[in-house]
DNA sequence: CGTTCAACCGACTGGCCGGTCGGTTTGTTT
DNA sequence: AAACAAACCGACCGGCCAGTCGGTTGAACG
């Protein structure tokens, strides 16, 4: 095999472990042995393929949050005609993942923005980054949206843009307290409400 | 001095440099003696007074959590003629005071829900039930909305409530990246974007 | 002044955890 | 088979931290 592939192959499955575990437990309650313990490696495994538990966290958060981020919250709003439409869809579907007890990564993002704050500017700055990018794709959807007339002309995109992602976060924040089918159900619901009141009056 | 009144003294004086340290770093990197530091007392003070770092985070939960969020997130709701406009208005000061970096206990609560998370069963049962009194506080009002002609009849309470919440959860995570004033701007026009859908039709 | 006791002190324990390092295994190369 | 290096092992170190406990202080009271 390939020594590259192999190597490869580790951390990929070191990063898997650790972003299950971060995500579960938390960073900080999180020991590296508890991650090697469920892969049956050692200390000197990990060093010998990360320098420490910050940095092996910074590769996680680029590799794996970034990406999923990407594909899950972003492009299926890209390249949509009706972005409100696209929006509450892919929001829907983030939920659905939530709802089944799988990872979301939106929430890992919102859940580990609320832990590294004031704790580990480093981190933060990574975690930031990849906020910002959901915000600025969120903004084009929007503003392509008004050209194509799917979105009334004078609301403000950023606001826009930036308030959904509150509501996200904060929907994901209050599903840890259970009922998390109802509470998908019902966000759906007022974010269409929201929608409305951003969507060109139709003239009947 | 009263015996009592010295215990209680010490007591608060405790709790209040606890949930400062607690919010600002978290519950789990903090230890006691990082708050006892602060307070010139020692472990054995904090023993005496209190029977474990966990009882003693309930306490501050039980103490002055909740009456925050009562006094500043509940009560300025309750008996007003309009519920839309008075909680725009709430939401609006509760975020004034953390745009000047002020303990907002609203975001308190929020932080906490994130950090206990599948971590501390028993502190979660706390936080949960301040989330739900407030809920229930937002549909009592609500429900008076409608039947005062300030709220549409056919809107969803608890969806309306549960959808407040997280917008305002979610913002409060957003602020942490910076840029505060216009979060809260944004997030006040926004909210009013919202509460639009929600108003009754004006005939003109 | 002597007694009492709530309040407080701070050295200590045991356990955890990030990180180190000398050594072993395993696969490859010659 | 010998040599070599990548990958991995796991005992160990130092620091931190929740919680313990025997001791001290100082105010109140007789």
């Amino acid at each position: 095999m390939d020594k590259n592939l192999k190597r490869m192959a580790t951390m990929h499955k070191m990063q898997l472990a650790g972003l299950e575990l971060f995500y579960a437990k938390g960073y900080y309650n999180t020991s590296i042995d508890d991650i090697l313990k469920t892969l049956g490696l050692s200390k000197g495994a990990f060093y010998y393929h990360f320098q420490s538990k910050e940095e092996f966290f910074i590769s996680i958060v680029q590799q794996l949050v970034f990406r999923k981020v990407y594909s899950v919250l972003i492009e299926p709003v890209e390249d949509q005609s009706n972005p409100l439409r696209a929006i509450e869809i892919c929001l829907d579907d983030a939920l659905q993942t939530a709802e089944h007890n799988q990872m979301d990564y939106g929430f890992v993002l919102a859940n580990f923005m609320n832990e590294f704050n004031g704790r580990n500017e480093k981190i933060m700055g990574f975690l930031k980054e990849i906020c910002k990018v959901w915000e600025v794709n969120l903004v084009t959807a929007l503003q392509k949206g008004k050209t194509d007339g799917f979105v009334e002309r004078h609301i403000d995109s950023e606001g826009v843009a930036m308030y959904i992602i509150s509501s996200y976060f904060g929907v994901r924040t209050l599903m840890v307290t259970g009922n998390a089918k109802m509470l998908r159900y019902n966000y759906i619901q007022q974010l269409r409400n929201y929608f409305r009141s951003l969507s060109p009056v139709v003239l009947a």
